[in-house]
DNA sequence: CTTATCTTGGAATAGTCGTTCCAAGATAAG
DNA sequence: CTTATCTTGGAACGACTATTCCAAGATAAG
């Protein structure tokens, strides 16, 4: 008998992602959803709750969407260290270039926000934090059984000093930082971990 | 013949500087500046200008009283690699602990904020890169005159990652990540530039 | 003490914030 | 087509936003 949503939620959900991601989630308001997205105040209320369930649903999409599959593929990769230098080499490319150039990362953009200090935002950032930091000590752990390591590194901090590095790049090329650039600290951080120089 | 100001203004720079860190730029409403200040809107427009001339006259007051300093002791500091390993320590334990705890860095943050797109504030932002990636350099020469570092290491490129490594840092820190994680991050980093793990 | 000049307090501006509400519209079962 | 139930458009809400303005207060020179 009741009528059915005239809209994709998801759909919905994935232009609120890019309009937190592009412009900020903090100084984006709901009427700019409102225009971006085509649907009234009354819908967006109904479907999701307020901005704060808005923004917590925007990040654990963008979690899912943008972020976990390039972790999974990470994971995945039995390359060992190419297969991070890879991951890294994707990311600058993401962020520097094409339709998401200059964005940055929306969870770590969120990071440096007010919002990011509640509760629940602040348990998605944790999750984000522990999945590619899980992703890079795999690949690290490949890595190792193939011989490509130093002697004596620490392969849990090594991975946690990566997972910072991918961060940094996030925020810097927020900033217009040159790819270039990005990609030359990152392979400092690389070569430091392995026996031989590879490239 | 006319009157004088009834405050000095960097004091009140230094709170503002306060608000804009703990809570963010955008976040913060001229109605809270006002609060904390204790002055009126009229001395505060007359003063500074707008909020943006604000932000800017903030983040420059922040990047000379408390990131300079700290970049200046860097690239004085004549032991090398212990050197850097102490600027490293200083900044996670006030990141981490004390009156400053949890805010993160007002740069970095502004990185990941709206209004950091701005050519006046992204310019900023870009002078305090230069000058840590180039504290980081000196140190790294430091040490590398000493013999303290591996074998074809490219040092402007290790400095980026350091630079890089501080940023991620602030950025992790205020989301509540433990001290201890982020030193062995940072950590793994230096002994990968190293030719004999020290400590 | 007068006077010129700046500073100050505080009211008032127009605009935007997130949120709520209700009548009108759309749907699908009977 | 009727009817029950949800969705939708759009107006309205008070609270907040940055900014402006002006009269009143404070200062220091003459």
């Amino acid at each position: 008998m009741p009528d059915i949503k005239h809209f994709d939620p998801d759909t919905v959900l994935d232009q609120v992602v890019n309009l937190f991601w592009q412009r900020g989630t903090d100084t984006t308001g709901i009427a700019d959803v409102v225009q971006a997205t085509g649907l009234s105040r009354s819908s967006l209320y109904a479907s999701f709750g307020g901005k704060a369930q808005l923004q917590a649903a925007a990040l654990g999409r963008y979690l899912e969407l943008r972020s976990r599959p390039v972790f999974e593929a990470l994971a995945a990769d039995i390359r060992g260290v190419p297969a991070i230098a890879a991951f890294f080499e994707r990311l600058v490319a993401a962020r520097c270039t094409g339709e998401h150039a200059r964005w940055g990362c929306l969870v770590t953009n969120t990071h440096a926000t007010a919002s990011g200090g509640l509760p629940e935002i602040r348990e998605i950032l944790d999750r984000h934090h522990d999945a590619l930091r899980a992703a890079m000590r795999t690949a690290l752990e490949t890595a190792r059984a193939d011989g490509q390591l130093r002697a004596g590194l620490d392969v849990e901090a090594a991975a946690e000093a990566l997972t910072l590095q991918a961060y940094a790049v996030n925020l810097r090329s927020r900033a217009g930082a040159e790819a270039a650039v990005l990609l030359a600290g990152v392979r400092a951080v690389l070569d430091g971990f392995t026996t031989t120089e590879e490239r």
